[in-house]
DNA sequence: CAACTTATTGAACGGTTATTCAATAAATTT
DNA sequence: AAATTTATTGAATAACCGTTCAATAAGTTG
């Protein structure tokens, strides 16, 4: 394999780092000395796996979003038939421990550099569009099997995700797991409505 | 009078300043020194009437959420009836002209912060439960009048900014207007079956 | 006009920023 | 074992950061 793996291993602990630090502090507040100084080595070792901060926070964008990606991979559960997939999903989805799995803080401030920088946006954009189509995919076979009434199947799952992403925009707000929690419900409920599933989980 | 009145033209004056290099450089890059140049004075003057840099983004916080609500407040119309008012009003804010009303980058730097700084989280959190209050407030009016069926509205109020927020969230990673439009377009056809109003023009 | 308060300047401060570079240590290849 | 590539250090750089302070200009009040 030769040195391209320690190479490898370096770099991921470096962004790694990074994250942990913005989580902390900031992102835009984590300068390359401060990763430095919490993995032990000089920042001049930072500057030579990764030309510029630039592509430092690049890399640091690719983590964040592929965590992201992840987390719904993950929350594809092996079931019985694909609506039993589609309701654990959604379970899942507007479920407080969801909220739980990422830290949002970093999330938005990198989310912020949609608007200044386009590679940014055009990163943000496959990954959501990914997600959605993924979704449709699912709300489309569940439609073929007569488990849902679904005849738009990628406006449906785009309605969906909007009602996600604005729950969790506003519930971050609130002061109180109770108030958080009530809110999810709701967004909850009226996803199972716009599929047309019952809320009587039978898993 | 007197010289007060200078110092709060000066201070928002320099919050205006801070906010449109902002738009232009970001939140985070935009310095101290910046701001002065932009308004060709010296950095100490912005520090003789913020204390702090803390103090001045505070301030440009502040001035971010006002513009935010005023934005609001300025799209509920005089109208015939509550309904029209409604109709009117949910038909704006998901309008694309509306998203352009405001600089979402700035303001998603902001609310980052919600996530590391209490006092920032507290404001975002009040706008919003206000925004979402007085929505409420009209639904209950046009129910009482008979004019829609909503016996939730604090509820559907929540609904509606939830879809609203997560729709803004996710345009704005898309390239075309075409696309940006489409999107706003579902969401609004859901926020009126919702609501359930029917979308047939009476203005 | 005199006394006083505020507005504004401009220089200076120590600290931090990202980045460069030469030197050395370690690992890999020949 | 020698040669070469890579990893890592540590010092140095210039630019910028927020902030302080004394000096001066301008405006307000007595």
């Amino acid at each position: 394999m030769g040195l391209s793996n320690i190479s490898a291993i370096r770099k991921k602990e470096i962004v790694e780092a990074f994250y942990n630090t913005a989580i902390k502090e900031g992102l835009e507040s984590t300068s390359i000395a401060k990763i430095a100084k919490s993995l032990d080595i000089q920042p001049s070792l930072i500057i030579h796996y990764f030309k510029s901060k630039e592509e430092l926070v690049t890399a640091l964008i690719d983590h964040c979003l592929e965590l992201y990606l992840r987390i719904f991979e993950k929350a594809y559960t092996h079931r019985r038939n694909s609506s039993d997939v589609l309701y654990a999903l959604v379970q899942r989805m507007f479920s407080k421990d969801w909220n739980d799995l990422f830290d949002d803080g970093v999330y938005y401030s990198a989310y912020a550099l949609v608007y200044r920088e386009p590679q940014v946006k055009e990163k943000f954009n496959k990954i959501h569009k990914t997600l959605r189509a993924k979704f449709s995919s699912l709300l489309k076979e569940c439609d073929a099997f007569g488990h849902i009434n679904c005849k738009e199947p990628d406006q449906t799952s785009n309605l969906i995700f909007s009602l996600l992403d604005g729950t969790y925009y506003f519930i971050n707000m609130l002061d109180t797991d109770t108030e958080q929690k009530e809110h999810l419900k709701q967004s909850e409920e009226l996803a199972f409505k716009i599929l047309g599933l019952h809320k009587n989980p039978e898993n």
